[in-house]
RNA sequence: CGGGCCGUGGCGCAGCUUGGUAGCGCGCCUGACUGGGGGUCAGGAGGUCGCGAGUUCAAAUCUCGCCGGCCCGACCA
């Protein structure tokens, strides 16, 4: 491509709405526009960046045995509706009514598509399958932001494993678990393997690919020592152990007037610290209100409680509600003497004694509270949210606390969506069995925006070779000279020929200008061609994410630049 | 869905308080000079001031409504 001809729009400032770094480099150089709202188009060099990124992906899911389908985007609410999904996606799915009166919804993920077509299987010697597709998927999120990293139409990798049983579908899991592994290190990310929650996935076991970036909106904790690592909504903590005092024969109510946090009572003279304190909180789970119990100095972590109680809607509950419930308002609520509520205890209170906590009283708060003897039928789950510093779980060594991009996601189904829709094989005894199902999600252009966030400097982006939309850029200093014009040119030729992304900068603009260009769109090596280069038989290379360049020979030039390349491309 | 902010040439912004000729930088076009880090000079094009009502002799500016976008939170395979 020569660049004078090419549609590359840099921009000198970036737009003010772009907040991440890789919203403001893919906008400023040229590689996407927003059309709105969480929708954005991909401009040439977007298009050959997410190509190259598809194209990898392709190859590893076919190294793993895929078989690349094409599903549609629309999809019938009846094939929804079997798997419940119509219903549970709400508002994130689109959805519209076609000219006869149907329901229908634009695709967001197709594991009712797959689950339809492998009802086509018969037996289990047709298994094990990998089917997947690379397309576009939709989803109305309630907030699209930072760019790229988030948005409503978007383009997915995603693959299904169908196997004959439980033992399958490990082995399917952990090859996408390679593959995935080998997609983002070919990418240039370090993405770490992090243990996630299913969500409205369904399924029991989820491990999330995650990159580290100021702009990603999930926090994982993981452990330098073992290794191990998880999202916030699913990791918890091993906690130095408590050492209560004996407590009193009874709780005893005393006077808190106006004291209403968990601060206010650490700071009375009268009260306890945080981590002497049962912090009550009042939810509605699926419609009933239930309590919640943690530790003054703990944060809830609501999806901790959605996946422990199976619930599908949880919000807290409201004034009048927790008047109801227990007679008093926030601030002076407590677990103490409560019947006939739900109530879901997080572990870490489990033996504590002498605890203080609310008398459902406004303005009394209860000391003395011996958790076994005063609270009835407590349900004992995992749901705080892990703070860094915690221990490991495994080896106790304390925990970090990263914000991260979540790039990939893989998850083990089970038989939900097979037995929804009907997807059965016969085994070898010739009995009918639903198939096993897995289901593994790459974000294209998510990725190309997470490989920005990490790959960049104040100049400008910084591909990695694999991913490029060029892997060489030709500057051409005063393209009005022939000679040097011609000198550029005949190297371009001479690296398309050897199979090298090359782009030819001959526009007539001053050696700043393209400079500051090739930065900003960040092609991995430059060959500068200039009329004193020449004079001496020289051009000057340099790798982007070097400070200087370095002189080789015109003759040797294209030989030496293709070596490079090759080089920087990932062996596979 | 709650809270905050913003819509003025392609991009970044000023003008709005106190109503009266729409302005700046960059970019763009033409020409000349220049040619190793966003160069200089001269000339030029380009704006329904988000949309709609209202107030007024007169609205980018004041009022109301709507639409769109961004940020924080809630939410989110």
């Amino acid at each position: 491509m020569r660049w004078s001809q090419a549609f590359i729009p840099t921009l000198r400032d970036d737009p003010a709405d772009a907040e991440a770094v890789s919203h403001q480099l893919l906008i400023r150089g040229g590689f996407a526009r927003q059309l709105m709202s969480g929708v954005y188009s991909l401009l040439p060099l977007g298009q050959r960046v997410c190509r190259k990124i598809a194209d990898l992906v392709r190859s590893e899911m076919e190294r793993i045995g895929g078989q690349e389908f094409r599903l549609p985007a629309l999809h019938p609410a009846e094939i929804w509706q079997r798997s419940g999904r119509w219903e549970a996606m709400g508002d994130e799915m689109f959805r519209f009514t076609d000219r006869r009166g149907s329901d229908v919804g634009l695709g967001m993920t197709h594991e009712e598509v797959f689950a339809h077509l492998a009802g086509e299987l018969r037996s289990y010697k047709q298994l094990p399958q990998i089917w997947y597709q690379i397309q576009t998927k939709f989803r109305d999120e309630p907030r699209p932001k930072s760019g790229l990293l988030r948005v409503r139409e978007f383009t997915m990798k995603d693959s299904y494993s169908l196997d004959i049983d439980p033992e399958g579908l490990d082995f399917a899991f952990q090859r996408h678990f390679e593959a995935y592994r080998r997609i983002f290190s070919r990418c240039g990310l370090e993405a770490l393997a992090v243990e996630a929650s299913s969500g409205s996935m369904g399924g029991n076991e989820s491990v999330e690919f995650m990159v580290p970036s100021p702009a990603g909106e999930d926090w994982i904790a993981s452990c330098s020592s073992c290794g191990h690592a998880g999202n916030l909504e699913k990791i918890t903590s091993r906690l130095a152990p408590m050492e209560d005092g004996p407590g009193l024969e009874a709780p005893e109510r005393f006077a808190t007037p106006g004291l209403r946090s968990i601060e206010d009572i650490a700071s009375f003279e009268h009260g306890a610290p945080a981590d002497r304190q049962i912090k009550t909180l009042i939810y509605v789970l699926d419609g009933s209100v239930v309590q919640v119990l943690l530790r003054g100095d703990h944060e809830l972590m609501e999806q901790k409680l959605l996946d422990a109680t199976g619930a599908g809607e949880l919000r807290p509950a409201s004034d009048d509600e927790i008047r109801a419930a227990l007679g008093a308002l926030p601030g002076s609520l407590g677990p103490v003497g409560v019947e006939g509520l739900r109530v879901l205890a997080d572990a870490s209170l489990r033996g504590r004694r002498d605890m203080v906590t609310g008398a459902n009283l406004d303005d009394f708060h209860l000391r003395g509270v011996d958790v076994e003897r005063d609270i009835v039928s407590p349900e004992w789950l995992d749901l705080r949210e892990v703070k860094a510093g915690d221990g490991c779980p495994l080896c106790d060594a304390p925990l970090d606390v990263s914000q991260t991009i979540e790039i990939g996601h893989i998850f083990k189904l089970g038989t939900r969506y097979s037995e929804a829709l009907g997807a059965k094989v016969l085994d070898d005894s010739g009995a009918s069995r639903p198939i096993v199902m897995g289901s593994y999600g790459v974000g294209i252009e998510r990725t190309m925006a997470s490989v920005v966030e990490r790959h960049h400097d104040d100049r400008g982006i910084i591909w990695p070779v694999e991913i490029a939309p060029f892997e060489v850029v030709i500057t051409v200093l005063n393209p009005k000279d022939v000679a040097t014009l011609e000198a550029g040119t005949a190297l371009y030729e001479a690296l398309l020929a050897q199979g090298i992304d090359a782009l030819l900068d001959d526009r007539n603009e001053r050696p700043g200008v393209k400079f500051k260009d090739a930065e900003l769109v960040g092609i991995p090596f430059r060959v500068t061609v200039g009329p004193k280069g020449l004079e001496r038989g020289i051009l000057e290379f340099q790798p982007r994410d070097v400070d200087t360049g370095q002189e080789i020979e015109i003759l040797k030039a294209s030989v030496t630049i293709a070596e490079a390349v090759l080089e920087r491309r990932t062996q596979h």
